[in-house]
DNA sequence: ATCTATGCAAAGCTTTTGCAATCGT
DNA sequence: ACGATTGCAAAAGCTTTGCATAGAT
């Protein structure tokens, strides 16, 4: 199940260097630091590998808006479901509990301001297209009735 | 506290169409719905008015990686806290619910496959050179200067 | 009459990609 | 030897910005 066909020098050098940081670095950041190894690596081939080290569940990538930023009319703070397949996303209610007082009482050292929380997932049209059969609750049905404050009007 | 200083046409149908929506669209298509009403509009005028409105708490921009994407070589799902002034990332542990479940219990239409929880917050070297005073241990240890921070805004 | 906000276009950034050369198997 | 992977550089998005002008107060 591996993403590689080949092993290279490359991929294990930015492997190895990335697992030796707590600092969730940039491409770019990487790269400097790979490059203090490897001095001829490209940049092309540092997005490439870690690309494909997160295709293949070794590495995570974190970034919500994949791309594009959006905009929602609600300035109030809430949740969101992001379809992977269509990137529609939905407002949803997800906790009941406000989290940032849930983790505000550890030390963390940080001065919690607020937090993002977002799902991930395949909405009902995606997965019929897919031919997945199983459909519940109309296309747009319930994420589709204002479930989140004011959005009404 | 706004954040204009003048009211201009193009700021309030900017405002106006995005509240209209529920499909919290990207700069470029709300353009495209806001060139409708007023065919000179120029993108550059929708993204600054849009960046404007979040500032000023009228609506709410979703992005959460704020330009770069970062890579984690922890590829199991966890939460992070990302410091707004510094941009400096850190790992938490957060809930220890797993959200996923008590989401996908609800119909909303959508198969959860994960998600993903980011707080922000003000790190407490930040906090410190803010001269706010406050500045409990921190379990990080020496969270000073990570090589990662860049123009995080 | 000010001076902010706009339109237009160019520039900036991060990320992706085409292609010939390289290197793992 | 085959072809996945690389290096290089150009290209491709998305977003920001400089500048002269229009427009709000």
């Amino acid at each position: 199940m591996s993403a590689f066909q080949r092993k290279t020098r490359q991929r294990e050098v930015i492997l190895e260097e990335l697992r030796k940081l707590t600092s969730h670095p940039t491409a770019a950041s990487l790269y400097e630091i790979v490059r203090r190894r490897l001095p001829k690596v490209s940049l092309g081939t540092v997005y490439r590998n870690l690309e494909l080290l997160a295709k293949a569940g070794e590495i995570q990538k974190l970034d919500f808006s994949a791309g594009e930023a959006r905009f929602d009319a609600n300035p109030q703070r809430h949740d969101h479901v992001r379809c992977v397949e269509c990137g529609k996303v939905d407002d949803i209610m997800a906790a009941e509990v406000d989290l940032t007082e849930r983790f505000s009482g550890r030390s963390s050292g940080y001065e919690i301001l607020t937090y993002r929380l977002e799902f991930l997932g395949v909405c009902s049209s995606c997965r019929s297209q897919r031919g997945d059969a199983r459909q519940d609750a109309g296309s747009q049905g319930p994420s589709g009735d204002h479930p989140v404050g004011r959005k009404t009007e």
